[in-house]
DNA sequence: ACAAAATTTGGCAGCGCTGCCATTTATCGT
DNA sequence: ACGATAAATGGCAGCGCTGCCAAATTTTGT
């Protein structure tokens, strides 16, 4: 028999759990258990498992085991996007919650395009994940068929206004347009304008803009004038956007941007043209991110619990409750940009 | 037999290939092959098992076929953290490539911690994936042992100061940190700080500081003050940092940052003090992220080709060919901080 | 029309592991 | 010391799919 180094060195082929069983002088179900704490075993069978193992360099087949036991450990994770920190922040609570449960995160992106959801939907079940988590309460019919007939849990994430499928975690960002506006017209601004990127794509901002122009409208008031940008938020894009909306409309005393990056960029061109904030322009955002918190004049936004959301998906995910809608809320942060 | 609606919909047990091609009526390996494009079928047999397989909701099982065919199509990625655009950038680029291939990524967060590093390298190769692409070269030894044992392409990235495995893409830190300083003393800066975050986790960042130091010796001069956060890069701390390192040395004309986040943060500082920036006082970062380019002044700063990295890596990790290390540089802008 | 070549097809043995069950061995009570 | 209970162990049948091969079918050449 070949003699294998102790740091993992192997030759020949891929060892398996028959060759440390052969190695221990143990059965192959023997092994298993030892290998997996499973069941009973006596510590001296232990041992000679463990350092068979060690010194064969094995690895165990999870592929196999899942099959075997036909339950995995994997939890699929959807997200729109991953240029956008917001959705990194997510996983990153659903990553430490799941991996601390046992389980494998498997991420797919979507390009906030419900095709292309369905179709990471559907390559993500083909790995029979435990679980799923996907990004707001918006697909299309084929993807919410999959997903309610994969008998796992699934939780959606960031949205909850509709309907979800079985874990809703989130908050309502039609109430976070409406509070943004409230903010604004209580702070005593009359002439508001909205800066945004493309909403087609992203449901979640539609739903805000949507719910802030109402909130306008019940008060008497109207979006004085709004700049669309037709791609994905950014820094650069709010800047120009800001810049844009300002020479069409000179007179505005406030704008809401779409979110906090595109809010940033604003703050940014009234830095660079000494336009003072907020007594000549008021900028309010969405997301709390830290670059907001702290610029010099901390943007007032709406601070959205995006890591938390993740760790709460997760552990419902991994638990076997009820299906169940957890609002957490959101905070309004009073920076000093209004 | 039971009726199942097209949709998706299905009663009772998970429908297997068995299940699909009993239905169409063909031999498994016939319906196998049509659902995979592989092989010869006639058009008559193809529409049959299409069909069965898409009125039975069928999703195919990759667990089994992985075991079965021997190939997984996952490709592990391994990076320190979530927190750090960077390293969602990375992701991204390796995600678009991998996904293009036909693969899967599986992430792994290791919180910069070369332990847990070992351990996430351990479960990712459990689920014998065809590909590994980890962040920077330098691992524990049983880490190194697992993944040069794992038979299996394996990419580093972010870093080619020193041995690597097998793929090695991204671009010496070393030769940033020493550019860096160059750039300084062109500019005739001469009372140079260094504001950093905990470089005994970030083995990069203490590359590129070591450089930058080393270079700066080596014409004469030396780190004037230093400011070191015993935590995670952020705004906040090179906010923090920086108002510190100020009130410890004054007289400083320019101040390195461990990387963009610190550096937007002592940018960040300068404004909110009235710090007059190049004049007063210099700064320079490292990255190149959105925030720092967009900035009133953009920031003087080094752009990391990051998405590129992921792209590089995850194109060599699919391919066949021999080990190599890519060096794709790095680019210095020469931005308003300088 | 008939053999040769090409195309299509189905059967079945695994892939490496786990779960079940039967068997063996150790521990206990009296 | 001896049956009874508990602990430890090994054998083996799958999990759902793919790859191989032989058999069946169709197409082609002359």
């Amino acid at each position: 028999m070949q003699s294998e180094a102790g740091d993992g060195t192997q030759t020949g082929a891929m060892i398996t759990l028959t060759d440390v069983a052969r190695a221990a002088g143990v059965g192959e179900s023997t092994a298993s258990r030892v290998l997996r704490g499973h069941g009973s075993f006596s510590t001296k069978t232990r041992e000679s498992v463990l350092t068979a193992a060690r010194s064969l360099g094995y690895v165990p087949n999870r592929i196999a085991g899942t099959l075997a036991s036909m339950g995995s450990k994997l939890v699929g994770v959807v997200i729109p996007s991953l240029s956008n920190i917001v959705f990194p922040d997510v996983l990153r609570g659903a990553n430490t919650v799941l991996v601390g449960a046992g389980f494998q995160p498997v991420v797919a992106v979507t390009d906030y395009d419900p095709e292309r959801e369905e179709s990471v939907v559907e390559s993500l079940l083909s790995w029979r994940p435990a679980g799923m988590m996907v990004a707001g309460l918006e697909h299309t019919e084929r993807t919410g068929a999959m997903l309610r007939n994969a008998r796992i849990r699934v939780a959606e994430l960031l949205d909850t206004d509709g309907e979800g499928i079985d874990i809703v975690v989130g908050f309502s960002n039609r109430k976070a347009g409406r509070v943004s506006a409230q903010h604004l017209m209580s702070r005593g601004y009359r002439c508001i304008g909205y800066v945004g990127h493309d909403l087609s794509l992203d449901l979640r901002a539609a739903k805000r803009f949507a719910a802030f122009r109402a909130a306008l409208g019940e008060a008497g008031l109207s979006v004085i004038g709004e700049e669309i940008i037709p791609a994905a938020s950014s820094i650069e894009a709010g800047r120009d956007g800001l810049a844009r909306l300002l020479e069409r409309c000179p007179d505005l005393d406030a704008v809401y941007f779409s979110n906090d990056d595109m809010a940033i960029g604003g703050y940014f061109h009234c830095l660079a043209r000494g336009i003072t904030i907020p007594d000549r322009l008021a900028i309010f955002g969405y997301n709390g991110l830290d670059v907001a918190r702290s610029a010099p004049q901390p943007l007032s936004t709406i601070l959205t619990p995006r890591v938390t959301v993740g760790e709460i998906g997760a552990r419902l995910v991994c638990s076997d409750g009820p299906s169940a809608v957890v609002d957490i809320g959101f905070e309004l942060i009073e920076g000093a940009t209004t």
